[in-house]
DNA sequence: CTGAAAGCGCTTACAG
DNA sequence: CTGAAAGCGCTTACAG
């Protein structure tokens, strides 16, 4: 019997009570080759009895590394804070399992893109790395991504995937799949289709999308129409809004791409307001399938990403920029989901 | 011009460069009330230009203290993982907000309610505190929550709030939104009103649903029914299925009360399949108001839990715990939110 | 295979 | 108001 340790065990406590050295208790504990298995034995058994814990903080101190991964999560300013975009509580889901898988703990933070993020969480030793996470104003945040590569941070961004970014991006393949969701509409027998979503470099996710857009009208020979066009960001709200707007232009159109599944939905919205029925009237399609988009009623026809595989490959990929590693930018295949929103039933 | 820092900077390097000891960076940088005022200006100047920042590991282990939250998520195994309860997710907005409020980091887990959660994140320093978030068999749980409690980890848990149970407990108060959702059903005229959840103690948050239920009948001089009572576990597949099991037990009712929304949506499925239309034959209520809710058709009315409020409360309890404060468990208390699927149009 | 020593970068009594 | 010293609890060369 030994005097009980006052407050939590030491790895001095653990060496104390095995009768060997504090480093020999180290060693044993992070499973070195070099120590006799006896003497490990001995001492795991008393590390566990003692519900002793390798104290981080100074193990950390001492490595000079964190085992911790911050994801920064960013949005525009919104009127309503408690709204999350359910898509990046999806991939929030897949980044931590993934994680988890690599022992590694996820730190989590909300950003205003407006507060001076930087890299602060690596700077501070408290993470080795970052995700970056949110739709939001791409030009604004660009110079902070300059400078984050400037001072070395290892991070990977989601997002769209262009030459010329500085950092590492991983993103769906927006262009291709504002392109299938687009042919899909033409097929169906559509040939006045509004895109609702901020069309420009400000978003590029959302410009891809309007790329892929434009790309499937060329191909059957129609030039986008600007009148077709109104802005929204990705919200519900935003979404209703732009197919207000989009229907007090009098401009004819029997269908509507909005360039992300919340848009959709508030457009759905609008339209069932104004008597309009869906898809018999006006087809519409939306981007990015959150569950939401299998209950609305019609269910939303929708371009499918991949958040599981997304996840996976961003901390894949950040633990080799980590490592040293060389990392490309990559893009994510996406797939359609299609519903009764743009079927005739 | 001196010689650029290799590496990270730390506060002895700020020192050289400004001429003075390293515990007086220290103490300017954190804001002493005991150091020149002008000394302090030239170190925060020379600390922001290199960009320096405290080294939390540092910090932490001299202070002992973290500054973190982990926030512990379990669930029931699941076979698809990929998907998470809307309404954790919602907690998880909220609690992330009051800890950035705070000033506390939040690092967070995704748990198998099987594994040996434990302590693990106090006990290694890594945080000064756990939040426990989780629907899951209660009475697996309990045990580990009193070793939690033995061991002196503060810790705070969103669940049932009852009587005799280890640690502090936050939770709305599910008796009263049972209750209160099953009165108005029977002021809708229902009167064969079917409890689709586990109404045991292996779920205490269901089970107190169930027992606002039964005291809602007992109002109007019924019992609740055994054979109108249908098991089932927050999701939509099992909601489904419980629907089904009631249809073919060719017992009559013409509403259900699905403890939680996931639940009724499953069970909304179900009826549409088998022809059933509601509210008309069928009223369908369910218990949590994620966003979901408003948008299945018809919309379904529901026992709304303030999320924002209990995230917070959920923090401020917990940063209490750490600081020696008591902390009593409690409750919160719902209000109905009431759509389309439980009224007449 | 094991121990003595140094050091990660801070914070905080203790002197002055 | 400032500095010299100690120490938080580890990990890792360096000897033996």
């Amino acid at each position: 019997m030994t005097a009980p340790i006052k407050g939590k065990a030491t790895s001095l406590d653990i060496a104390h009570l095995a009768g060997v050295s504090q480093p020999t208790v180290s060693r044993a504990l992070r499973g070195s080759p070099m120590v006799n298995e006896e003497t490990r034995k001995r001492i795991q058994a008393i590390a566990e009895q003692l519900n002793y814990k390798v104290d981080k903080n100074a193990s950390n101190l001492r490595r000079q590394h964190s085992g911790t991964i911050a994801l920064l999560f960013f949005e525009d300013p919104t009127p309503d804070d408690s709204q999350i975009n359910p898509f990046f509580l999806s991939m929030l889901g897949s980044i931590t399992r993934a994680c988890a898988l690599q022992s590694y703990d996820l730190l989590i933070s909300f950003q205003q893109l407006s507060t001076n993020w930087q890299a602060d969480y690596e700077d501070s030793n408290k993470a080795d790395g970052l995700i970056l996470l949110g739709y939001g104003d791409y030009l604004q945040a660009q110079s902070r991504l300059e400078q984050l590569v400037q001072q070395g941070t290892h991070f990977v961004r989601w997002g769209a995937v262009l030459p010329g970014q500085p950092g590492v991006s991983i993103g769906c393949d927006n262009y291709q799949g504002g392109r299938d969701i687009t042919v899909h509409l033409l097929e169906q027998g559509r040939r006045q289709i509004a895109f609702l979503g901020d069309a420009s470099n400000h978003y590029p996710e959302f410009f891809e999308r309007y790329r892929g857009y434009e790309a499937a009208l060329q191909g059957i020979g129609q030039a986008a129409q600007p009148s077709l066009q109104v802005d929204a960001i990705t919200s519900e709200q935003s979404g209703y809004e732009a197919a207000m707007e989009l229907l007090q232009r009098k401009v004819g159109f029997d269908a509507i791409f909005a360039a992300s599944d919340l848009i959709a939905i508030g457009a759905l919205k609008a339209l069932h307001e104004q008597g309009l029925r869906v898809p018999a009237d006006v087809a519409v399609v939306g981007f990015d399938d959150i569950p939401l988009a299998s209950f609305v009623n019609p269910g939303l026809s929708t371009v499918q990403q991949d958040t599981k595989l997304a996840g996976t490959i961003l901390v894949e990929s950040l633990l080799k920029l980590i490592n040293g590693e060389p990392v490309e930018s990559r893009t994510i295949p996406v797939k359609l989901a299609l519903r009764g929103s743009s079927r005739a039933a």
